[in-house]
DNA sequence: CTAAAGCGGGAGTGATATAA
DNA sequence: TTATATCACTCCCGCTTTAG
């Protein structure tokens, strides 16, 4: 069904008849009374009733006033709607991150956006690497926001912060009331570490330091999830490493932190994209605004409080 | 493979027939 | 007289064919 056709139906209506609403629009009498036959023969019903050279909407035709204004009114909101996700202003984007990142970073964002009167639903998954990962090469995903470094031919990996990284104290721990240690200082504290799946991450980066410092930690535990080794560490079985983003966290009861005091050993949050993959307007926004709020998060001053 | 030519159909115009 | 239907015609757009 031609959306011209019911347009031309709804000015006949509405002028009460076809040479006024031919006049309106702009054209002549004939197409028009041609348009208005066609569109009944197509609906295989009349839509008018002819008195000699008169027309009047019939049943039919009332029905089908109603629907075709509705008709045109979704056409419009699509015809918008479809504007506004080509700018990108309107749209989805589905987010893998880490919680720390989903608690510190996407909460900002989707602040932002909605300020900025953009209709974006972002959908977070939350996950580890490896299923990020996965689910970005099955397409389910957009965008992931991830600790780990690694070099993927089918993936585009782009630093967005670089941060140090705060050994979380047991209670009395001797080093406590200390701002930064090395890892040296914590040779002999049992290690809860966090598990890398794919590339190099934060554990890497401790056992190099701990290999160059001469010796082998004893790590208790190896866990994907920072905030249930801070759990472990308020019970006082071992030392937990967590990254800088951590501290953007409100309103968590943390243990005592203080920052390993190495080169080598930091944090990141690296943004990661399939090479090949649609780059749809939505996920552009959700990028900028990304790249804004960590802009600002690497100046300002973590809201915890620690020693 | 690409660009121009050819072709057909749809939509429009103006003139006119027709009906009340 | 007024409004719709019909006719012959033009124009334009998109598709197919053809030539280089």
């Amino acid at each position: 069904m031609d959306l011209e056709k019911v347009r031309y139906f709804i000015r006949v209506v509405e002028e009460g008849s076809v040479s006024r609403a031919a006049a309106s629009l702009n054209m002549t009498q004939p197409p028009l009374s041609i348009a208005i036959r066609k569109l009944e023969e197509e609906l295989g019903t009349p839509l008018f009733t002819r008195q000699g050279n008169r027309l009047f909407l019939n049943e039919t035709g009332q029905y089908f006033y109603k629907r075709s204004k509705e008709l045109l009114f979704s056409a419009d909101s699509l015809r918008t709607e479809m504007r506004e996700r080509g700018l990108g202003i309107r749209g989805e984007v589905t987010v893998g991150c880490s919680t720390i990142a989903n608690l510190t970073i996407i909460p900002e964002v989707v602040k932002r956006l909605q300020e900025q009167d953009y209709q974006i639903t972002v959908r977070v998954m939350e996950g580890n690497t490896a299923y990020i990962l996965d689910q970005l090469r099955q397409h389910r995903m957009d965008i992931g926001l991830i600790g780990n470094t690694f070099d993927k031919a089918d993936l585009n990996l782009t630093a967005l912060l670089t941060g140090p990284v705060y050994a979380a104290l047991p209670p009395g721990h001797p080093l406590s009331d200390r701002d930064k240690v090395t890892l040296d200082d914590l040779r002999h504290d049992d290690f809860l570490m966090p598990y890398t799946s794919i590339g190099l991450g934060i554990a890497d980066y401790i056992l190099e330091e701990c290999s160059e410092q001469g010796f082998e930690p004893s790590i208790l535990y190896w866990g994907a999830e920072t905030l249930p080794m801070l759990e472990m560490v308020k019970k006082g079985l071992g030392v937990a490493f967590v990254p800088a983003l951590l501290l953007h966290i409100h309103g968590l009861d943390l243990p005592p932190l203080a920052r390993i005091d190495s080169p080598t050993v930091s944090s990141k949050l690296n943004l990661v994209t399939l090479k090949n993959g649609a780059k749809q307007e939505a996920g552009k926004r959700f990028l900028e605004v990304t790249e804004e709020v960590i802009a600002e998060l690497k100046e300002s001053t973590p809201p915890v409080i620690y020693r």
